[in-house]
DNA sequence: GCCCAGGAGCAGC
DNA sequence: GCTGCTCATGGG
């Protein structure tokens, strides 16, 4: 991997394990508009990239070094080696190779803890575009503007301290969040009160810091994993969702109907530190195949 | 109209 | 501890 200036872009080139649009297009993210074939537009950190990949990386337009180091290196996770990642889920488990073949350029985000929790917490029980649009419209309503790509706006996801001064439970109401609307409050207050801790969800093992995102209402288990996952570090997360709960019971229980708890313990004991990357390329491969059938 | 969506809370066993 | 119903909203 090679990072190279070109006049106001930047290019990670010779880059291996990396597709943005896999990256971006698997579920973990919801702040992010396709703006053509491999070329996007994204929110995070307060700041708005447009990214693309070519035939010899990826390109960050507008981007100067400084800026890749501070942020995109570490949002993108380019410090992590996939590829021996691939190799040893593949040979300690073959009925993976189909989906790491497949989605092999998936890369796990480091996203912000906040904006990730509220994400998930609207996610239950909707699809992705339409998570999508409840980003964009709080943002929109609480957030800073950020500039414009392709004609589109783009604000930055408001902080905690912002919507615990300016927004509640009818706000989130008036986003379209439906029942959701009190558990969105309610991470605004945990957060904002203190009973929920980033650095301390961080340094958790996995058990704790999922108990711990739990005490907020509206955060279950599948939440919480991906709040872990997305966005806190925590690799051995393995969220269990009616997708990877089809493929799990395709893939280890001979197709029979298995409750998630059952599928959840299984993961834990099965992929260990490793089941956060197994569960992406297994969700994202899972979904490909039903679209295309 | 019907069903489902990257679920979770709650009541009732 | 598990099962089933319900929650608000949009799209197929």
């Amino acid at each position: 991997m090679k990072i190279k200036e070109y006049g106001k872009d930047l290019e990670i080139a010779e880059v291996s394990d990396f597709d943005i649009a896999q990256t971006l297009e698997c579920g973990q993210c919801f702040h992010f508009n396709r703006i053509d074939d491999h070329d996007y537009a994204l929110a995070a950190n307060g700041m708005l990239l447009h990214a693309a990949q070519t035939d010899t990386g990826i390109v960050l337009y507008d981007t100067d070094k400084g800026q890749y180091e501070n942020i995109w290196r570490s949002y993108f996770d380019m410090d992590r080696d996939y590829s021996s990642i691939k190799e040893y889920l593949v040979r300690y488990d073959s009925r993976l190779e189909d989906a790491i073949n497949a989605m092999g350029g998936v890369r796990i985000l480091n996203q912000e803890f906040f904006e990730t929790l509220m994400s998930f917490i609207i996610s239950q029980n909707k699809q992705i575009p339409h998570i999508k649009q409840i980003v964009a419209q709080i943002s929109h309503d609480y957030g800073t503007y950020l500039g414009d790509i392709a004609g589109q706006e783009y604000y930055a996801f408001p902080d905690c301290d912002t919507l615990y001064s300016n927004a509640g439970v009818e706000a989130f109401r008036a986003c379209k969040t439906g029942f959701r609307a009190p558990y969105l409050w309610d991470a605004v207050c945990s957060v904002k009160e203190g009973r929920i801790n980033e650095r301390r969800l961080r340094t958790d093992g996995i058990a704790e810091c999922l108990e711990e995102l739990m005490q907020i209402k509206g955060v279950g288990t599948k939440v919480a994993s991906c709040v872990a996952l997305f966005s806190l570090g925590q690799t051995a997360a393995f969220p269990v969702d009616v997708w990877i709960k089809r493929m799990m019971e395709q893939m280890y229980f001979d197709g029979r109907e298995t409750p998630k708890k059952v599928i959840e313990s299984f993961a834990a004991e099965h992929f260990g530190e490793y089941g956060g990357f197994a569960q992406q390329y297994i969700f994202y491969y899972g979904r490909e195949m039903s679209s295309k059938s």
